[in-house]
DNA sequence: TAATTGCTACCTTTAGTCGGTTGTAATAAC
DNA sequence: GTTATTACAACCGACTAAAGGTAGCAATTA
């Protein structure tokens, strides 16, 4: 039984996304049309993502909102 | 092609499940620990949800967060 | 007419932006 | 083998926009 809050699974699936992609975080937040910043904190779980936000991210990972959830 | 935003989608789901487990707004929003309104809000799609709440809601209607955003 | 939902308005909290600085690690270069 | 140079991510306030959350009443429906 995990302890990780839904942010954090959140957060960590993004980076490992992100990463396998070869983008570095501002790259990431260009595609998405976020702030630089913010993807970072996303990663880190300092923020509590919204729903169209976390559709922007997935488009820009070019995966299924699905796929970040999991 | 749909047209449809996340947002409505996800407010459609919610009162979907909702109302075919037999709760009303005011129900489910006691089992979520979100006010009763809020829930009409979303439904409705007024308000974007963060990622926390998609949580809290899913657990109330006792479904996996993927049913929620399919 | 009782239960449910919608709508409006409001306040508080936090999501999300912005511009900058700092620390690190890798690469190359002299 | 110490010095740029580059790329990246963490961190830092400060700010704005929007989400969270509540209350009251109107409208709807069973």
């Amino acid at each position: 039984m995990s302890k990780k809050t839904i942010s954090i699974k959140f957060g960590e699936k993004v980076r490992e996304l992100r990463v396998s992609k070869n983008l570095s975080q501002e790259q990431l937040a260009d595609l998405a049309n976020v702030h630089r910043t913010y993807i970072g904190m996303v990663e880190r779980a300092e923020k509590n993502i919204t729903l169209v936000n976390i559709e922007k991210i997935s488009k820009a990972l070019n995966v299924n909102i699905i796929e970040l959830l999991k």
